[in-house]
DNA sequence: GCGTTAATTCACCAAACAGTTAAATTACTC
DNA sequence: GAGTAATTTAACTGTTTGGTGAATTAACGC
């Protein structure tokens, strides 16, 4: 005799709904999956599992993988331009800016690897998401003109050298960071050494001060 | 009346076996796949196809997607290894020595995008593969030393500032060219500036020489 | 020409995949 | 409290995936 098919038996209750944090659920699911393996790695049902959800409910808030990886790529955007403003550059004394921007960025990128991770898996892509989206290009870096500002505030003063391009500089300190933590594990591999004991850490943001102010200041 | 199963005409002549040439194509072919999708996007059947070999081959050869992975990645740290030492750095002048250096590094992450896109890879997964590859460890870079080297002979001769850490130097030299190239697309969205016409690249290699001699150079 | 070995092909999984169907359940409005 | 739209669900589909067992064929020494 077969066992009787018995109904599951409902010990949850019936889940509240909610749709903006249904939402919210699936967005930071999302992040983390694509973060962790790659737009192209990453799994739906995975990130259905994350937030709790069904997967059906993806489909429903985000038409595609792809839109969702969209989603998740304009957030994240939003979430480094909203910690960049916070920081207030325009009020402090030009050498002080650059130095308050460049550990800004080292420590940003070490509290979000998972935004290094997106950057990556977009870039793979060729930008194709990033290139349909008009929210993010709307916002095109104000950080930029704030940065040109400073520059040009420090050579009037004549503690900067003139003829920097803020965008140069700006990828200049953005890229010794990026590329030390996108690719620790490679580099600690090859060098044998880990990179990422505090004493490392510390060490890497003093030498990146190091040559940017190097760079900016007059010598 | 169904059509007749006729059997497929062997119009090619039967293919002539060279084991080297199957597998040099294999690892051609994958590090294509691997560098245009990623390691999770990347798919078996088409390396298959890309090569013009069997699938099955792919597995007699290198036992999973994860080995050949790694044959690939070994490659690729052999291609660059063997490019680093053609340059003879330590017959330089130190100030010309680091120059051709920064140069050098920008031009062959330039030619060889495949490169940055695989190490991307490799980090996404925490550098699995190159941990458990001896041949890649053992062969932990030669370029640091001749680096320290250089370095040291700047010191001596009153030209460059004492203390470089010469895998600082390196990663900060290495990072403003990945950075730059590997995040071009997101970059160029972003700024709203393309980054890879011939005046732009000009201007990034010119940017960061005064970046990185700037630095080592007392002033 | 013959036999052995190594290189290559063929045919096939079981699991995983993105995306869908259709219906059920709940919150909200009037 | 009926009607409606928003939200949630289980079950399913057609395809693709990395991987495999066994047969087949070319090359090479003898």
């Amino acid at each position: 005799m077969p066992t009787p098919k018995t109904k599951p038996v409902k010990t949850a209750e019936p889940r509240s709904r909610d749709a903006d944090r249904s939402q919210l659920a699936i967005l930071l699911a999302a992040r983390d999956e694509f973060a962790q393996h790659g737009l192209g790695g990453a799994r739906v049902d995975r990130i259905a599992e994350r937030a709790d959800v069904n997967k059906r409910l993806i489909y429903y808030y985000f038409k595609s993988k792809d839109e969702l990886f969209l989603a998740v790529l304009e957030n994240a955007y939003a979430d480094i331009r909203e910690a960049e403003t916070k920081l207030h550059l325009r009020d402090m004394p030009p050498a002080q800016a650059i130095r308050r921007l460049t550990e800004f960025t080292w420590e940003y990128y070490l509290e979000h690897p998972e935004f290094l991770t997106l950057l990556n898996s977009e870039n793979l892509h060729q930008g194709r998401h990033l290139a349909m989206s008009s929210r993010a290009r709307e916002t095109n870096s104000p950080l930029i003109e704030t940065l040109a500002e400073i520059l040009e505030r420090g050579r009037a003063e004549g503690l900067f050298r003139g003829g920097i391009d803020p965008v140069q500089l700006y990828v200049s300190i953005a890229g010794m960071s990026y590329f030390y933590l996108s690719n620790n594990h490679t580099l600690s591999a090859i060098f044998g050494r880990d990179l990422m004991t505090p004493k490392a850490r510390h060490e890497r943001l003093s030498h990146m001060c190091d040559v940017i102010l190097g760079y900016v200041l007059r010598s």
